[in-house]
Parts: structure tokens; C-alpha cells; sequence
DNA sequence: CTGAAAGCGCTTACAG
DNA sequence: CTGAAAGCGCTTACAG
């Protein structure tokens, strides 16, 4: 009765189920005991010394003798010793681990901040917690439990804090910051990109170009960010004698602005010219302009987004957006962090990170103001 | 001397530093003493009970009076007592945290994976702790490391775990399961699509649309879950008298897959059909062929791809790919977790998620075989 | 149903 | 430099 050397197909609804049938090791027939992992005092009978020895081994400044550290560490080392996190965080009131709340996570510009700032996380032997919301109810019931993992921090990122969870934060002493999005609740820190410059700088860039109908598409109604944008954008092309700006919302999702788009260029007299709040919502415009409605880009149709994600890049966009650099931003959030958690008491901090208007394929583009920095085409009248 | 009401820009290196001065509550100028947070013991002592008592109102099947547990959860209320989970997790050895390992998150297939997974775990309760891996190292140190946290679980896509961790987990009794890549060691559980049947389907589907110049783009050479698909699509071919297929690697990166493509549209007889290990990658390929070699799609190339990411649908690449749905492989990972936590010393699990040939605009098709189901056309002879 | 007590695996004054 | 001991905030037998 030797098992069959190829694996078995059990056909299971609309899943194979393939069952293994090599060695697995010592635990193969046993039940599995689990065996528990090593303790200090395992690690501590072994070595010949006290359990407390056996800790300051494993913290960087304590006073151990070399010689007694290297017992110590040869000791953990054949019974496959490792600190319990647990009960160090409990013990030191410290978890090194950070919440991150996310929403959106299709939307490549937050793919890149979490990966951005897992990397810089760490490089200081920090972790991420991830709460991913939904992004249509602001106070996420699990988010609000998120004080009970003893986190050191809380960062948010295409989503927002309610005013209750920023009171216990405050109270707990834990550091709070939004990347991306605008607060107006007291001590949270946010970090934006030049979110007014932009609006700014596009409106004059497609005022330059000679377009007269143009469109905006926001994310959703209530955030910050996007207003900023919009306010910005609105009025100075209303200076430049432009009055006349529709506005729909995407609410920064691709459907969203696929159906916004779709209004926009259904009207009498459609834009000429769509600043989207972001990327992701622009691609989304893009699509529809040139499937739904044969629209050349950008002899009929100039868009212009928002974040300069890698994709942004690619040729089959071609963006022209203007650019909020994930990495410094997740950088400068950090630097926030670790600057309330040395100094507690320290007011809220607002970061604003540099971008430009990258000037790439689907907007006309004014006969003056290109300029090439850093290998890239911006405009910068 | 009162302060400004607008907020003052202060300029640094490229970042502008706003100072807020609004009212940040009672710990503005105090040095926050950083008020520690509420202890079982305290809400105990304000409802005049024993502190188990008040363990047990938080213990979901515990024994308490309804009365007397009303009057903890009162206390606990207006204390703004949240269960230490940290402290939780080491009374019970159970976290509720998965370690999620990832690389790759610029692909939009583990960025649906974070995603999902999250949505699954928060239902039961459970969070997930992130690791976020290079690719390039297949031993991470940091990942190695996981167990510290005394996580329930270890989940990795796009990345594999070293003999190592897991003969570490094996032996703490700690499931570990692999989405979307495959393993030699035992003890690993594997979660898959259907690499096989894909390979020779698009292989078939190929032949049959006339293809006789055809170029495969892997992922990484070591990338079992590659080799799968290529070994199947190659020996396919061949049955089929198409022996002389180019392979090469894109390292599933755009950029990789985008140097891949160059070379085979470089070529004497440039290839005619390409199937790409990811979709992620055929988006590269995509881009390469339109911008580089100005190819009509599919009339001078065919390009199918594999996952069917939700950007494969998008106008802009409508893609013809093979589907691997990522909320279910997710669904089978956290069912064969469940299955060998209740059930330690079970062997190594092996699942199979099924897909299908979807049917876009990047590929010929032949003339016979589509069906439409669920409102899509699938390839299915 | 309820409380006192031991224990989870660490850290960290405190003596020596 | 080193050890004994208290404490971090929970859970969970064990008595009552």
C-alpha cells in the first residue's frame, strides 16, 4: 500500500485539490505537538546563566561581558532561539510596529507608498500593521480598535481619521499622520503634495495652450485634497478669463471617472481640455475619450492628471500630470513620526512635498515654458 | 505677541514646513505626559469588581453575569478602557496576525491579493502584519525573522520562503502557505491557478488562430509557477508541429519584460504571438510593440497575458489573457490556514484555483471555440 | 457567578 | 558584570 508517487486530483467545487505525499518532516504522524519555542530561561539553563543575562545579550546598550554574550548567543543559536516581540512590546511599552490605514490600493500611488515606506520602515527594524478600509465610510469600526495593537504610529494614506480616533491617539501619545489627505481635526499631521501650486500651474498651462472648455473631475465631494486642487484650478482660470469649468467627481475610483468622463464629453459643447485629481481617474478618462468616443489625444481631447504614478510613463498612457513623489512624501511622514515620538507635546506638523507639471503626451502643450530637468520634460513658465 | 492665523511657510531643502497653531487640547504646552492608557485593573477598580471579572467581559464565552458585565463594559466606556492585545497574545500564544510576505506590489495582481486577503481577515478578526520583500533576495533576512512576531500564519505571493523559515515554522507549529508560487520544500502549502491546462490552452488557441512564430516571456528562470506554464505551452506547441518557440525573461518586471520584447520584435523573423507570464508584464510587452515597432495589435502580433488584473480590461489594453482570480486563490489560502491550525500535523495542502481563456482584443482568434459566459468571451474549444 | 493567584516571556531598576 | 525580583496587561484553571 505505498502511496502513489503522482498527486492525487480530487476535483472539490471549482478547486483542485491536490493532497501531497512526500516526507514532511518529524511531525508527519505525530499530531503535532507544537512544540513551543525557546525561551530567555531555555536559552538561560543551557548557557549556564541567569534569564536576565540572557536579555541584556539580546538588547543593543546593556552591560554583558563579551564573553558571557558569546555563550549566551551560541546557546540561542542551536536551540533556534528568538525574542518574543509580544512580550517585549509589553514590557517596554514599544511594539516597533506602525498601523498603516489604506484605502484604494488599485490606485498604483498608494501601491508605491506602501511599498515605499515598508522599505524605509525597515531599515529602522519597524513593521506595518495594515488596516485596509473601505474607502466610503470614514470611521472604519476596526480602525478605531486600532490602540489595542499597541502600535507606535498611525499612518493614513487615501483614507481619514475620525475625530474620536484622534483623541485616543492624542491621549495614548501616539503620533498621527496623513499622507495625501487634508485634516482639519486637531493633531493630525498631514503631508501633501503642492496640491494649490499645482491647480495653479495647470490652469495656466491649459489656458496657454489655447483651451477655452475645460472639465475637472475631483475625487469625492468631501476630500481635502482634491478641493484644494479644484479651488486652485477653478480660480485662476477664472483670472485668465475662463469661467465656465464643469466639474464632476470620480470619486478616485475608474469607474467613477469613466462615467464622469462620459458626461463631460456628452454634453453640446464638450471640454476640450479634463484635469483629473489624480492618475488613476485620468487613465480612466483616457479610456473612455478614445473607446467611447474616437476622441484624438490630444488634438481633440488634453488630459492631465495628478501623482505621476510609473504607469504615467508608459506608453500607452503618455501622461502629462504633475508629479507627488510617494517616496518623499512617505520619507517626510516619517521624519514626523520619529520627531513627535522623541519630543511628545510637539504640535501637529504640515508637510508640503515638491512636485512638477511633467509634460508627456495627452496635453497640448503652450510654444513656451518646456523645459528639460533630471532627463524629464517639465513646464515651468 | 500673539500668533499669526495664517500658517507659517518655512522653506527646507525641497520640502515647505507649515506650523500649525491651532489648539491641539490640554497637551499643547504640557510635554504630554503621555497619559498611559487604561488597564483592566482600572476599569475593575471604578466598577467595583475583581479584574478577571473584567477579563471575562471581554472573553467572548466567559461567564459572567449580565448584570455585573453591563457594569464593566459601562466603566470600561467612560474610561476609554481597549483591551491590551499585545498582552492578549502572549496569555494566549495567539496573535490574530498573519504575516503577509510580498514583493512585486507594483503589479496590480498583489495589490488585489493585499487587498482581498485583508477584507477575509478582518471578518474573523485578524490583521496582517506586512512584509514587503525584495525580489531579487530569496532569503530575506527580515522576513526570517517573522516568527518573533508570533504571528499565526505566514503567507507569501510573488516571493518564496527559504528551507529555513520554513523548517522554523514547521516546528512552531506555524501554517505557511504560497499564493501564485509553487515549492520544493515540504511543509509548504501552495495555492495556484491552473498553470498547466493555461499552457496548453494558449498554446491551442495560438495554433489555431495560424501562429507559427511564437515567443514566450517568463517571469524569473527560477520562478516555478513560470517554468509551469512555459513547460506546458512549449511541449503543446510542439505536438502541435510548432517546435521553434523564443523564450525569454522578464523578471516579471515592466522594465524586464519590456528589454524581452525588444529583442524578440528585433529579430530576423520577429515573432507573431507572445504570450507573457503576467499581464503586468504583456502591458510592457504591449507598450514595447505599439510605441517601438509601431505593430497593429493583433494583426501583426498576438499577445496574451496571464491573471487577468482588473487593468486588462481597461480600453487602452484590452487584454486577452488566461484568469486567475484573486479573491479565490485568497479564500483557499485562509481555508487551508484555518484547516491546519484545528488540525496541526496535517500535511502540506496543494489547491488549484481555476481560470479561463478570456478573450479580448490582443490576440487573433480563431475561428471556432468562443463562448461567452458570465458576460464574458472565453476561449473554450 | 466571582476572586485570588499563577503564568505568558520579556525588561529593567536594584543590589551585590 | 550579574542575578533575583517586580512588573508589563492580559488569560485561565482553581476554589469558593
Amino acid at each position: 500500500m505505498s502511496p502513489p508517487l503522482v498527486p492525487r486530483l480530487i476535483r472539490h467545487e471549482h478547486v483542485h485539490i491536490l493532497t501531497q505525499r512526500f516526507s514532511t518532516g518529524p511531525t508527519v504522524n505525530k499530531k503535532s505537538p507544537a512544540r513551543r519555542a525557546p525561551t530567555e530561561s531555555d536559552v538561560a539553563k543551557l548557557a549556564g546563566v541567569s534569564q536576565s543575562a540572557v536579555s541584556r545579550s539580546f538588547t543593543p546598550g546593556a552591560s554583558v561581558a563579551e564573553s558571557t554574550r558569546k555563550k549566551i548567543l551560541q546557546a540561542a543559536q542551536t536551540l533556534g532561539y528568538h525574542p518574543n516581540l509580544m512580550a517585549r512590546s509589553l514590557a517596554t511599552r514599544r511594539s516597533n510596529i506602525f498601523a498603516l490605514a489604506i484605502s484604494d490600493l488599485e490606485n498604483p500611488f498608494y501601491a508605491q507608498v506602501v511599498k515605499e515606506l515598508s522599505e524605509r520602515l525597515r531599515e529602522t527594524g519597524r513593521h506595518i500593521l495594515l488596516f485596509v478600509s473601505n474607502p466610503d465610510r470614514s470611521a472604519d469600526p476596526d480602525l478605531e480598535r486600532v490602540l489595542s495593537y499597541q502600535v507606535d504610529a498611525l499612518i493614513l494614506t487615501a483614507t481619514t481619521a475620525s475625530i474620536e480616533l484622534a483623541l485616543q491617539c492624542q491621549k495614548a501619545g501616539i503620533p498621527i499622520v496623513q499622507i495625501n489627505r487634508e485634516s482639519r481635526v486637531p493633531g493630525i499631521s498631514t503631508i501633501r503634495g503642492e496640491n494649490q501650486k499645482a491647480g495653479h500651474r495647470i490652469a495656466d498651462f491649459m489656458a496657454a495652450a489655447g483651451h477655452k472648455r475645460i472639465g475637472f473631475i475631483g475625487g469625492t465631494r468631501d476630500s481635502g485634497t482634491s478641493r484644494v486642487r479644484q479651488e486652485a484650478f477653478v480660480s485662476r482660470l477664472a483670472e485668465l478669463g475662463i469661467s465656465d469649468v464643469q466639474v464632476r467627481y470620480g470619486d478616485y475610483t475608474f469607474e467613477g471617472a469613466a462615467v464622469a468622463t462620459r458626461e463631460l464629453l456628452s454634453q453640446d459643447r464638450p471640454v476640450d481640455a479634463l484635469f483629473c485629481a489624480s492618475d488613476y481617474m485620468a487613465f480612466a478618462a483616457l479610456d473612455v475619450a478614445k473607446r467611447e468616443f474616437s476622441k484624438h489625444i490630444p488634438d481633440d481631447l488634453s488630459i492631465v492628471g495628478y501623482d505621476d504614478v510609473p504607469e504615467a510613463a508608459h506608453a500607452v498612457y503618455d501622461l502629462t500630470t504633475y508629479s507627488q513623489p510617494a517616496a518623499a512624501m512617505v520619507e517626510e511622514a516619517i521624519k514626523v513620526i520619529d520627531l513627535m515620538i522623541e519630543n511628545p507635546g510637539r504640535r501637529a506638523q504640515r508637510r508640503e512635498v515638491r512636485g512638477e507639471l511633467i509634460v508627456r503626451g495627452t496635453a497640448k502643450v503652450p510654444t513656451a515654458g518646456v523645459v528639460t530637468k533630471h532627463g524629464k520634460k517639465i513646464w515651468h513658465p
